[in-house]
DNA sequence: CGCGGCTTTGATGTTCATCAAGTAAAGTGG
DNA sequence: CCACTTTACTTGATGAACATCAAAGCCGCG
């Protein structure tokens, strides 16, 4: 029975600031007997829609999706996001099971603290408790938002803007390789794939921007977004 | 100097089970002396996008709608709602400024609360703080729903839905007035206003319900949900 | 090298917004 | 309370936006 314990490696975790900054040593040290880090690659599925929650999810790197299955059997996804962005499903505390699947976009680390443990220290903590609720209604804002925004767009406003939200808010490069399919946009922004890929061509032949394969070249980003804003 | 006290009908509130389940008896009356009612007529704007948030509110009686206006000037409706399932705007925590505005559809009475004193209580009870962030949770997830909801739907299918939603979530009763104008439940399903009244003459014609006016009956609630359904 | 999935493009039809013109209803001021 | 104004509602006709279908090209993978 020597030295069985871990080094608090959560103590430097650069996610500490997202939700655990008002923890003490003591219970950064608990936390971190109660964490486990999951990796996935890209394409598997993190949360599964209907599953029982058992855990407190967060991502620490990679990329990932929120999606959910409609009755006719087609994927409808509800936002795309990076780490410190999305901390586990929101719905944590108000229901007992999934709403949405995640699935991985790109490999990706998730950390995984045990559900109860998380629901002591809020109830325990009450900076850590507002830190928290803090952050949940922040995601829920963004997903709102994003969702009426795309809503009050039309097609052409919406591939701009799915272009926009790659190149400012998850790449912050005009160039990056898309992670996604055709089909995965056009299920985002809810409209048939072939005209995702209609608009896109389009968007190639006035050079705003330029394509090979999976790699997207953001050529004119300003006319992108007036593209995005007239939608 | 006398009995200036008011005597504290917090204590009794129908409200106090939705948030206020787990305050002891100081904390009610304290609760009581922070807060104020103010009754709106239909019509009559409760919150205004932009302004600053220093209440925090929630509706005691009425029927309110959630909206934000767009840069083209139009109205979108994100969610209409009745008490109990809406405390305040969602974003008290995590925005300074309301994302959104609330106006009453009915005649209604909100329960204003000092924002820093219900932050105290988030942050001194525990399960104050869990009971709230599940409440605001639950918000959050059925206006995420409802929107994903009406997405994947075609135009009868958002307009079944629109009636099925009043008839079963907000009146309870196959007959009702209908509490909003068509453009508003254009503005909610994202239609135009001529074509939702097009359905609904549809809807009319097929016997599927009966129009007075504003009054409407669902007489064929089974196809209402087919339609929605397959929408 | 051949198979299956993703992508691309064109042709076609449906769905829906827009426009216009008319009717009903609801305020408004005398 | 009535004439007047304004706002909401209704319906039809037209065209634009978008989905769907089909066929072909591309690419990775066994």
């Amino acid at each position: 029975m020597s030295d069985k314990k871990k080094p608090c490696i959560c103590e430097n975790c650069e996610f500490r600031d997202v939700v655990f900054a008002y923890l003490d040593e003591k219970s950064i040290e608990q936390l971190c007997e109660h964490k486990e880090e999951e990796s996935f690659r890209k394409g598997e599925i993190i949360n599964h829609e209907g599953e029982k929650i058992t855990n407190f999810k967060y991502l620490k790197s990679g990329l990932v999706k929120l999606y959910r299955r409609t009755l006719n059997g087609d994927e409808q996804v509800i936002t795309i996001t990076r780490p410190f962005e999305f901390v586990s499903n929101m719905s944590i505390f108000s229901e007992e099971r999934y709403q949405y699947s995640v699935s991985a976009l790109e490999d990706s680390v998730v950390c995984t603290v045990d559900l109860t443990f998380i629901k002591e220290l809020f109830l325990n903590n009450g900076h850590f408790a507002m830190g928290l609720l803090t952050k949940i209604s922040m995601i829920n804002d963004k997903i709102i938002r994003q969702t009426l925004d795309i809503r009050q767009k039309n097609l052409i406003g919406r591939v701009a803007f799915v272009l926009l939200y790659f190149t400012d808010d998850i790449y912050n490069s005009r160039v990056f390789d898309l992670p996604v399919s055709r089909k995965e946009i056009a299920d985002y922004i809810g409209m048939s794939t072939a005209n995702v890929i209609r608009t896109l061509s389009d968007f190639k032949k006035e050079g705003i921007i330029r394509i090979f394969g999976k790699t997207i070249e953001v050529v004119d980003l300003q006319r992108l977004e007036i593209i995005s804003r007239r939608g």
